[in-house]
DNA sequence: GCCCGGTTCCAACAAAAGTTAAGGACGCGG
DNA sequence: CCGCGTCCTTAACTTTTGTTGGAACCGGGC
């Protein structure tokens, strides 16, 4: 895979939240990154480990989550490529969740003390990776509102559209479908629910000619009703570098 | 109220989670700091607006939260003195939630110009709050943990723990308690249930000779039995400048 | 082609949480 | 000291979600 397609979709994606300068551009162009392959399902960094590098999704999805004692699992955010998930671990080296693949995956990993260096020498790069940390948080606040008030069908519907205006950035959605690599068993661990209850509102989605799932990807039936019952606030994707 | 009073929690706290040097406390003392006094219940910046200031909580108990259009709220956090609820305004101008005061309290903004500058002369101190908005989306992960997989008296025990904590730094636990000046309405809105269900969560507990909560004040009645319920893990908290 | 493991799907029952409604405690202002 | 409003409290009932257990499906490896 050729260096600039490695960089391509974070830089696409830089582009939509921040306004960025050509000089910076090139700066993260001649970033070092070394490039390695996940299979499907594997730890990237877990809890508690001490992390050294950030990683870059180049190709695959990724997940976020952390495991309670019981066992349980709550997925916190979905990954997808451009992306870079662990940029916490910066400034919070000591990981308190996991981050893990959903399907073979290609990563590059940008050590930490490179990006410390181009921030002491760019101002504006450091700004706009500050930036991009706050909007993570911003989606883990609308995913506590997901969660914590929304009905099970809506909390579905909500995960799906934001999926799936990122994956629009781009360039991944093609007409009313797209790739939602999650078992229904990960589907309950991200909305908060049992994987039989996920099966269920899966199945009532699909009966009220709303979306239909299968196979890891997502066909919307009717846009409208799917709209509505996600109580979707594009505002909250922060894909506009004046917000 | 002498100027170094107004700082002096903020100064606490931040030691507490970064290593920090003298110059740079000094830089800290002499930020310029306007104080308002706020009453109980009230905004201070409202989602969809646009901050130019971050806000300083010197003495009070402030919340952020959103609505969503079926108009129920979610509580995202709790605030108590020393903490810059907003930092994240700095580069996410327009508030993508609301942040509000649950009791009468004493608020202290910071212009965004200012922190900038301060940034520029040393990228240590926007380390040091680049890594305190890190944490504060620690602590939303740990939220969506609690709201999306632990039953109700889980989640009520675990909020608890976690104010009680936060409120140890600036020494305000008392022996077995402390303030939590929430009504039975916002418990239910952080936790993502019910008034009613709040209501018979704190009952239950309390029958259980766990805790009690009169008044927005909590009394730890069996300590461990509490711990236990919370599932509480403390590095969430990232109380440690070496993690 | 066929077995095997993981997913998907489903139904019956149990538990948790939401809804509605109404009385009681408490603090504040007249 | 009384009246009013807010919060707390509780009960009865409904709905949503969890649990258990099992059958059908599907893809990959032998």
């Amino acid at each position: 895979m050729p260096s600039d397609a490695i960089r391509a979709a974070l830089i696409e994606r830089l582009r939509v939240s921040s306004a960025i300068a050509d000089e910076d551009i090139s700066e993260i162009e001649a970033l070092p990154i070394s490039v390695r392959q996940f299979s499907a399902e594997t730890a990237v960094v877990r809890d508690g480990e001490r992390a050294t590098d950030c990683c870059l999704i180049v190709e695959g999805f990724c997940a976020r989550s952390k495991t309670i004692a019981s066992g349980k699992r709550q997925i916190l955010s979905l990954h997808i490529p451009g992306e870079i998930p662990d940029l916490m671990s910066l400034f919070l080296p000591v990981m308190d969740h996991d981050l893990s693949t959903l399907t073979p995956a290609t990563l590059g990993f940008i050590s930490h003390d490179t990006l410390r260096k181009l921030h002491r020498r760019r101002p504006v790069v450091a700004e706009m990776f500050w930036r991009d940390t706050l909007i993570d948080a911003a989606m883990f606040r609308e995913w506590i509102v997901n969660v914590g008030l929304r009905p099970a069908p809506a909390r579905l519907a909500h995960v799906m559209i934001e999926l799936r205006e990122r994956l629009r950035v781009i360039g991944r959605v093609e007409g009313a479908s797209f790739e939602m690599p999650l078992t229904q068993e990960q589907i309950g661990e991200a909305l908060g629910i049992t994987a039989v209850h996920a099966n269920r509102v899966i199945r009532q989605l699909r009966e009220e000619g709303i979306v239909e799932l299968h196979r890891g990807r997502v066909n919307v039936l009717d846009e409208p009703k799917f709209l509505q019952l996600a109580d979707f606030d594009r505002r909250s994707l922060h894909q506009s570098p004046t917000l």
